[in-house]
DNA sequence: AATTCGACCAACCGCGACCGA
DNA sequence: ATCGGTCGCGGTTGGTCGAAT
């Protein structure tokens, strides 16, 4: 026995809307609200429509403030963060993403954006502008479009994800499924979050002056997999396993004293190899780090030949420290202002 | 000019969650 | 604790369009 249907499919009226309904449907929600109940609501508009049909439109098309047209590429970037990290929730991706719907953004993702991570179709910067369309019939009724919006500021350097970000993507699609239950911290406009899950780090933070890490378990913290960032600003990670190294000693998780000092005993005592580089004021020093003998520069090189196919030998074959092995990282494959992590429990490289 | 194909996106569908009786 | 009604979510479908053939 199937499941009962949610109302008489047979004197209801299915598919696209007409500006009639549209606009009893608006009206009345207008001046009585839902009132709670959208099963009983056609019959109290005059539709002929299923409630879920209206609670559709409402929530889709209808309600103040919806989003119409191309997505920004920070919002490009939002999504993409967001379903590395949480997978097809849309309807939280959707409560990051103003204005716009889950079903906006799933649609947008199923046909556009997932395309142009892999690589598929260019980037939006080199998007070709898609000739306007005449509006279809069933968006007949649509208020006009709103005004042009003012140019938007410069874009910053990168907008879209790195190869790692896209490599880290296309393994996630082997991964097992994310846990069912996770949290998120609160959230307020403009504020800084990131938090981690079983196996991803998250974070919008670009400010470099304030991270929250929140995770999910005792075991999350030492399963950390997969790092990805959200901009290309040096900002901070402050997360037991995950050492960030900045192109300056703010943009270092580790800098901090407290974090340092944590970050360093707990590889002490677990390695007893890596060993800080501190300035004269016993400050750590710009990207300094450097392994001691045993593991030492071997065990570097090898990482970066693992991680990232590179060959290092001119590295090894100069007689630099750690810190030039940072620097010749950075020169030779992430450029300037880039961070790179060590993954302590899975000894990755990860760069941005 | 006609046809085919792929992109796009509004709308539908079914399931699980939630809530009140 | 159980049941029925409703909501909300995410996957899928189908109509329309422009581009390509």
């Amino acid at each position: 026995m199937g499941r009962a249907p949610c109302c008489d499919k047979a004197n209801v009226k299915r598919g696209p809307w007409s500006p009639e309904e549209d606009s009893k449907l608006k009206d009345y929600i207008e001046r009585f609200g839902t009132g709670s109940n959208w099963i009983a609501l056609p019959q109290k508009v005059g539709l002929k429509r299923c409630g879920k049909s209206c609670r559709l439109r409402w929530l889709n098309y209808l309600r103040p403030n919806i989003k119409h047209g191309e997505f920004s590429d920070e919002e490009d970037r939002i999504i993409f963060n967001l379903f590395i990290t949480i997978g097809s929730r849309w309807s939280i991706i959707a409560a990051q993403l103003p204005g716009r719907t889950d079903n906006d953004i799933k649609n947008y993702w199923n046909t556009k954006l997932k395309k142009k991570l892999m690589g598929l179709i260019p980037n939006s910067h080199h998007r070709k502008q898609p000739a306007p369309r005449p509006p279809l019939p069933r968006t007949a009724s649509l208020p006009p479009p709103p005004p042009p919006s003012p140019p938007p500021p410069p874009p910053p350097q990168l907008l879209f994800p790195s190869s790692y970000e896209i490599q880290s993507y296309q393994q996630q699609q082997q991964q097992p499924p994310l846990p069912s239950t996770y949290s998120l911290p609160p959230l307020s406009k403009g504020c800084n979050f990131s938090y981690m899950n079983n196996n991803y780090l998250f974070t919008t933070d670009n400010s470099a002056t304030t991270t929250t890490t929140t995770t999910t378990s005792s075991s999350a913290a030492t399963t950390v997999s997969s790092v990805l960032n959200s901009c290309y600003e040096p900002f901070p990670i402050k997360d037991q396993d995950l050492l960030d190294f900045g192109s300056d000693p703010g943009s270092c998780s580790s800098f901090e004293q407290q974090q340092f000092q944590a970050a360093t005993t707990m590889i002490k005592q677990e390695e007893g190899e890596l060993q800080w580089q501190r300035d004269n004021n016993g400050q750590m020093m710009d990207a300094g780090f450097d392994f001691e003998q045993g593991i030492g520069i071997g065990y570097w090189a090898e990482k970066m030949s693992d991680c990232f196919g590179i060959d290092c030998s001119d590295y090894l074959s100069s007689s630099g420290s750690g810190s030039s092995g940072i620097n010749w990282m950075m020169d030779h494959h992430a450029g300037g202002g880039s961070q790179l992590m060590v993954d302590q429990d899975e000894k990755g490289l990860y760069y941005f």
